[in-house]
RNA sequence: GGGGGCGUAGCUCAGCCGGUAGAGCAGCGGCCUUUUAAGCCGUAGGUCGCAGGUUCGAGUCCUGCCGCCCUCACCA
């Protein structure tokens, strides 16, 4: 045995071809769907029919063999009997666990009642060269799982189950934007300048151009041009890219969706979140809005707690001034939070979340941020040092961030300036003009949305890591590294 | 990056205070026409993550490295 490919199976698969059996055949009997004939089984006793999928593990008793064939609907016993299936019987043992195959029989049960199809016909539709994880357990090695996803899935049907209840989720929040007369739409992933967010961006280069370019951290910029452009109302579902690090919460790629609404300011996109809950508490969880998440419920059926961002910090930071500076540094220190070289907002911010996030169950709206941590946003009215905004905290988890989108190009400007002037490894070099030109041309009034869809599929579905609702989490590689050559390579013949 | 844990057969896991590397499933050879974690008899399968060290002797103890998980930090 080498490298988890079976002697054994490599043996059967030489023999059929020397038999001049194709061990795989461009085409099969399709089957038709396993789930459609489990419902009213009775009904169909003595019915032909054929089925196809992965079989499992075969129970021999001789003259007569027992194995389940699964598709992705269900999965149902066939039973094999060397009376019915001469031909098939003599080479029986070249199909075998794990290979994919096409039976065609009749429906019938055991005396102890199994459905079973009792096979006139079996085609091997693919051979599986490596067998099956065990049947019980199933895979469980985390790595394994995560690098063999293709393993995971087929060995595991909860993961399958967790990935077609994330494909769900994501076709309701689309069927919620559409019917509110949003339109879907693409914007560039590889970007000049990046910006609508604070994140270290990958970078990469176009050659014919001679041009760095960033893998997008998020799409904001463009699709509020699209609102300048009189589209009105947009959204979009697409991968941002964040060069950051990797925990339970974060995959450097992950889902975003961002939704924007001409004529519409934040109390309208608080709405719309709810709106958005109450559709997916409906369609997703069958109108139950209690999910656990890490054992603890949280009822998402809105309306949401409501609480402003100053008051949350007044409340766990009793004495501090969020404005001023050194009464924020003092209490950083007494929290042990870095504050060297940290900008007065941001460490004002790392205080908030240092002593605030974790208290946030939820699901509750944060509400009115300071404009300082909120370059994007429109000041309120009534007080310029903070803006419209908004998040969702669920469990403590940042879900969504919304805010009345800043349509003055000359304090857009403003802001850009400065924080090119306090520039770090997560703003961009340069002012982004053409942004500021679009809103010179005018922007309607608008309220904007961001909600990270892996984590909405977290909660919803009750998974704790976002690993398990990524369907191939980024992980390190397993081959030497040339810049990071394993002990003891330096013995192998170089290339 | 810090702290903690894990890495043994294709899979799931034992392996105690250092003394010749094990089980179940999968595989192979048998028996069995109603099993469904089938059963019974037999058989094969190992770079114990990698590299050093201590020792008469290392899966086990020590050091370094690799990978994964948890956690903290980072992270709108």
């Amino acid at each position: 045995m080498t490298d988890g490919i079976a002697n054994d199976r490599l043996q059967k698969l030489q023999a059929m071809r020397a038999a001049g059996q194709d061990p795989f055949p461009a085409r099969v009997a399709r089957g038709q769907p396993i789930g459609e004939l489990l419902p009213d089984f009775a009904a169909r006793i003595g019915q032909v029919v054929t089925i196809a999928g992965r079989l499992g593990v075969v129970r021999d008793f001789g003259k007569l063999r027992f194995a389940h064939v699964a598709d992705r609907t269900g999965s149902l016993q066939v039973g094999f009997e060397r009376d019915r299936l001469p031909a098939f019987w003599q080479n029986r043992k070249q199909v075998e666990g794990n290979d994919l195959v096409s039976v065609t029989g009749t429906l019938g049960t055991t005396q102890k009642g199994e459905p079973t199809l009792w096979a006139s016909t079996v085609e091997l539709a693919a051979k599986a060269l490596r067998a099956a994880p065990e049947k019980w357990h199933g895979l469980v090695d985390t790595e394994q799982r995560y690098r063999m996803r293709y393993v995971d899935l087929f060995a595991n049907p909860d993961v399958r189950q967790a990935f077609a209840t994330r494909s769900k989720i994501v076709r309701e929040v689309r069927h919620y934007f559409d019917s509110l007369g949003y339109l879907e739409v693409e914007t560039p992933i590889l970007q000049p300048i990046f910006g609508g967010a604070s994140a270290r961006p990958f970078v990469t280069h176009h050659n014919a151009l001679d041009m760095q370019l960033y893998l997008r951290i998020a799409p904001e910029l463009y699709l509020k041009r699209l609102i300048v452009g009189g589209m009105e109302r947009v959204y979009e579902i697409g991968r941002v890219f964040r060069n950051e690090g990797i925990s339970t919460r974060h995959n450097p790629e992950f889902t975003m969706l961002e939704s924007y609404e001409a004529w519409a300011d934040y109390r309208d996109i608080m709405a719309r979140v709810e709106g958005l809950f109450g559709h997916l508490v409906t369609t997703v969880l069958g109108g139950k809005g209690v999910v656990t998440f890490r054992d603890k419920p949280y009822d998402l059926k809105p309306p949401f707690q409501k609480a402003r961002y100053l008051d949350l910090f007044a409340q766990q930071n009793p004495g501090v001034d969020w404005f001023d500076h050194a009464s924020c540094l003092r209490r950083a220190r007494e929290l042990g939070l870095e504050t060297d070289g940290i900008a007065p907002s941001k460490l004002a911010n790392d205080v908030f979340e240092a002593t605030v996030e974790d208290t946030l169950q939820g699901p509750i709206f944060v509400h009115d941020y300071p404009v300082a941590i909120s370059p994007l946003a429109k000041r309120m009215a009534d007080d310029p040092r903070v803006t419209e905004r908004f998040e969702l905290f669920v469990a403590g988890m940042e879900l969504g961030n919304a805010f009345s989108e800043l349509n003055d190009p000359i304090d857009q400007e403003q802001r850009f300036t400065e924080q090119v002037a306090h520039k770090d490894d997560e703003t961009p070099g340069e002012v982004d003009v053409d942004y500021v030109t679009a809103l010179e041309f005018g922007m309607p009034p608008a309220g904007g949305l961001g909600i990270g869809i892996d984590r909405l599929c977290m909660l919803l579905t009750g998974t704790t890591s976002i690993r398990d609702i990524v369907l191939f989490p980024l992980l390190r590689r397993l081959e030497a590294n040339p810049e990071a050559p394993p002990a003891g390579a330096a013995d192998a013949p170089q290339p």
